[in-house]
DNA sequence: TTTTAAATTTAGACAAATCTAAAAATTAAA
DNA sequence: TTTAATTTTTAGATTTGTCTAAATTTAAAA
């Protein structure tokens, strides 16, 4: 049985590795889990024992194969619980995170799978995230978020998975509509924001927004 | 900030306190939350300190005004997830407990709060079991759930909180029917099931159809 | 290439929640 | 009212997940 300390674990660790594709540091699961490198390396141990990851002394970890399965299952449940959140019990998209953290830790498969009929098999949940199906395959479609997109990336405007209309008019004040050209300038740390050119001018965005708009890259 | 487990014994101390109005045991509580007596005393001690519950070594314990409020929450929350399984994800009644167990230990006021609007404020859970609502009042009525009566109580039929089609044929094949006489003979430990008398005639019940069946005691 | 800095791991400790086995207190029985 | 049985508590250990401080390994800089 996989403790609620490990899931958390595991969804750091994918959630890291979708970042930067090498292997995750023992340093980095620490700043994203807001805990000390010591910690990490007694989990990962943990985690290397039941072959959820696998690990190399100071060479940082990735997720094995059941690993990454686990680790889809809580992210479906996670965005899952978002949509349900907003669209039946309206909620803002800002106030749900903290409640799906802990959402995402009920265990029952049927559950979740009832919650997907319920809410209509959504693909993406309130912020534009893709929610992974029951067979843990993310909707793939030709364009991606610009929120994936490394810097120096670029692409154009393809679409919005967020419609609202204060979303909308925030767009049209920034000049962006579909088919924009977009570069990916510089990725802040700090609140993920992104600098960016729209048509080759700056501007500044904040994940939220990048979540939301559709790109596809030449 | 009140752990899981500290939960647990709330709730289990709030059920048994209903049972026999005296002071809770430790031995009781162990059986009721399938643990060791020594672990009861630990934990009773760790209650003890937040003030939940009062405790006189050797002479068990009953819960305080905060510990009432506390595990009537609790309560609250596992019955308001069961409805929202049966009635909006399809679940049969008989599937939702273990699922509640877990969803009732998600913390958001809002979250509850949402939940029961969203749920219509229902009054009782699929099990028949009453509601407390946000102020921790349970839902008044001049009846009982047949379930509630001690050995030897008795009265007559005056309602059902469940109206499915195979319930209520159950019920006819049983004759029993409004202000039909019921008399509690005896209580079965093993499963909880009744050993009663219909019109003055032997006959032998689930608890789970004494939950539903309302009797208004003369 | 040696030295320094940074990252990672180890060693030892702690709190929460549990357990077994033994001791103490209470209750029931002779 | 002693004695026996039951209940409850204490003492000491264990597991999980975490921490600090020190040691080790790797990477970067001089």
């Amino acid at each position: 049985m996989i403790t609620l300390a490990e899931e958390n674990y595991l969804k750091a660790i994918l959630k890291l590795s979708k970042n930067s594709k090498d292997s995750v540091s023992t340093n980095s699961i620490a700043d994203e889990l807001d805990t000390k490198a010591s910690s990490v390396t007694d989990m990962i141990k943990k985690l290397t024992d039941k072959e959820l990851i696998n690990y190399v002394p100071y060479r940082g970890v990735y997720l094995s194969k059941s690993g990454v399965k686990k680790a889809i299952e809580i992210v479906r449940k996670h965005r899952l619980w978002e949509v349900f959140l907003v669209t039946k019990l309206k909620f803002n998209w800002d106030e749900v995170h903290d409640i799906a953290e802990q959402l995402e830790h009920i265990k029952s498969q049927k559950l979740v799978d009832a919650l997907d009929a319920y809410l209509g098999y959504p693909q993406h949940d309130p912020h534009g995230e893709p929610i992974p199906n029951k067979d843990g395959k993310f909707p793939k479609s030709f364009s991606k978020r610009l929120s994936e997109l490394e810097k120096g990336g670029s692409g154009q405007i393809v679409g919005v998975s967020q419609d609202n209309q204060s979303f909308l008019q925030y767009l049209n004040s920034l000049n962006i509509t579909l088919g924009t050209s977009i570069r990916v300038i510089q990725k802040i740390d700090f609140d993920d924001s992104l600098e960016i050119t729209i048509d080759n001018k700056a501007s500044h965005i904040s994940i939220d927004v990048a979540r939301n708009l559709l790109i596809k890259q030449k």
